[in-house]
DNA sequence: AGCGTTGCAGCAAGCGCTTTCTATACAGGG
DNA sequence: CCCTGTATAGAAAGCGCTTGCTGCAACGCT
């Protein structure tokens, strides 16, 4: 029924062998026979048999990407840039390999069984991207799968993620907490005193680090911080919504809002207009990230830029080995402030 | 090195067989000798090799997900919903298959490439999501790829995308064309007779439909249009912005400028904001789709929803054959026109 | 002329699993 | 007590491909 090396053999009167060496070019090969062999894959129409070919070759061409929320543009932007290095150089319509994101949905769960299905498939590379659960006893499985998956010969890379202690991972981080703190530092220069947070979910590395950054600020400047003035949530918009209510309703002297990421800063902004404040002129918001939709939000969303697609286009051609890894296997990015309009001078 | 199916056997004094029987459990195996296996499995920290399982069984857990765009959340509602499904019923953590995402970048080589690629893996399913390309040459293309997919027992299901001539494949699409009319008859019922339309990438399938939408509903009012209302762009926001200062330059006059999609209408925002006129008493904003942002930017847009992740999770079952196909093969959702604060009467 | 090279193609042995077919063991009925 | 039926386990034949090794011309060197 379906087309086999074998045909293509047939047909184009070579042994399977030779037709093998033709598709995967790393073998002499005489002009004439392979032009001939050639032919004959397009008059069949044949397709390689992958999993028979990943058997035998005992390697595959998948690369996984582990992303927590594949409808977040943060994770989005990643995976895009990781995808386009892994396809092909200079953007090649496809190349070789199949590059294939798959959402965690930032279940622990989820990621070991991802985990276990891309070691199943004998992935060439895996990359995990965004922070990470904080749970010892995840973080110790991880790691242990991380180690496998790296003794079976897949390149495992870390993108905006810490490093994986115990793994020969290589780790693309970002400096989360280096930008909370000058974000922070910025608007405590503007004279805020009276800073509310809304940080992520309690359990991530991200959420932790943004928030330390944030308190390292309060910190050097000598401002004490009012345990109301943080609220947990989702990275969300809907989630920086209602911690913003809840912020306000704990304290409505607050005069800067900082939120975890840019989403949830655009649902605190819409909290706060619809309770009758004026940003920046009655409140401040910062955001986290510089997403693209953050410059033409309404204000323009002050907030950390970081480079997503860089970091994702990096960790892509270390996953594919057409990049030397960072010395020591850990490179940190730092993000960089962008003022807008967003955050201003409190009035009071 | 790596465990094999054997050494479980050896472990668990049992045969291969008996192992792969367990493992699959399709054939009856005595309860203490699967507690043996299991047992042996579980010590061994056994992985089942995927491609040698794929080539024995001529069958594979892989279900690819083809996205034009992966930073969009307007695929990554669909893609979330989609996997949820394909992972296990009941949002069980993970299940058997691998549901992946490809994002073809809205490139048609891309998406043939892709395709491709999953074909080789003996894909289980294949889900497009998504416009089409409207160039015929390549709309035959991939008709013959859905239909040899569909040969080699790959199920195939488009969602939110139209059919596909002369394949099996199963259709759930959007009735853009009608949630293009409602939403400009909203537009015309408000007074306005003056209706910038700032549409998506020209071969599109699902620009052309909101654009007939758009322009059947100008007729039923007997508006004449005018050549200059129309601009072409991309599905972003950027797009929506650069498009907005085109439409505004063109005809100063315009009283509603109605967007192919949610990210193109904020951008839209910011232009007219920039512009000096407000929103809606100088113009009025429409988008598409009702992603989640669109009901809190300000002001909070006025569009039509789409049912993307009850469409996914269908897709998603119909494509694990947990659903019935619709008769036919294929079924249009309507979209429900969401009036909210980015439309009103026009002033003048 | 003899012989080591070089260039290209084929043989055949797997890769690790699934599955058909066969074998064995035991239970019960005639 | 033999025969049939039922339940469970094993033997072995591939699945379609890759690749180390062998084979064999043609070539150029001494």
């Amino acid at each position: 029924m379906t087309v086999t090396l074998a045909d293509v053999a047939a047909r184009a009167q070579v042994s399977p062998a030779t037709v093998s060496r033709v598709l995967n070019g790393n073998y002499p090969v005489a002009a004439s026979t392979r032009e001939r062999v050639l032919r004959a894959v397009d008059e069949l129409d044949y397709v390689l048999n992958g999993p028979a070919s990943a058997l035998a070759a005992a390697t595959s061409d998948l690369v996984g990407i582990l992303v927590n929320d594949i409808a977040d543009p943060f994770f989005g932007i990643m995976a895009s840039a990781i995808q386009s290095e892994v396809s092909g150089p200079g953007g090649r319509a496809g190349g070789e390999r199949l590059a294939v994101v798959c959402n965690t949905g930032g279940s622990p769960e989820r990621e070991l069984t991802y985990l276990t299905l891309l070691q199943r498939q004998r992935a060439a590379a895996v990359v995990l991207t965004g922070g990470a659960v904080e749970n010892p006893a995840h973080l110790a499985a991880v790691s242990a799968k991380l180690r496998r998956l790296a003794d079976a010969g897949t390149r495992v890379v870390l993108c905006g993620r810490p490093p994986a202690p115990d793994t020969s991972a290589i780790a693309l981080t970002f400096d989360n907490r280096g930008g909370g703190q000058e974000l922070t530092e910025h608007l405590i220069g503007l004279g805020h005193r009276r800073l509310g947070y809304i940080a992520g979910p309690e359990e991530r590395t991200t959420t932790r680090h943004r928030l330390e950054g944030h308190r390292a600020a309060l910190a050097v400047h000598g401002i004490e911080e009012d345990p109301r003035w943080t609220v947990y949530g989702r990275y969300d918009r809907r989630s920086g919504y209602e911690a913003t209510l809840e912020l306000l309703r704990r304290d409505p002297s607050l005069t800067a809002v900082v939120a975890a990421n840019d989403s949830v800063a655009i649902g605190a902004c819409a909290a706060l207009r619809e309770s009758g404040r004026r940003i920046p002129d009655d409140v401040s918001v910062a955001g986290f990230d510089d997403l693209p939709f953050s410059v033409d939000a309404w204000p323009s969303l002050t907030t950390v830029r970081l480079p997503l697609a860089e970091a994702g286009a990096r960790a892509g051609r270390i996953a594919m080995g057409r990049e030397e890894p960072p010395p020591g296997g850990i490179a940190t990015a730092r993000g960089e402030l962008m003022v807008r309009g967003s955050s201003g001078v409190p009035r009071k």
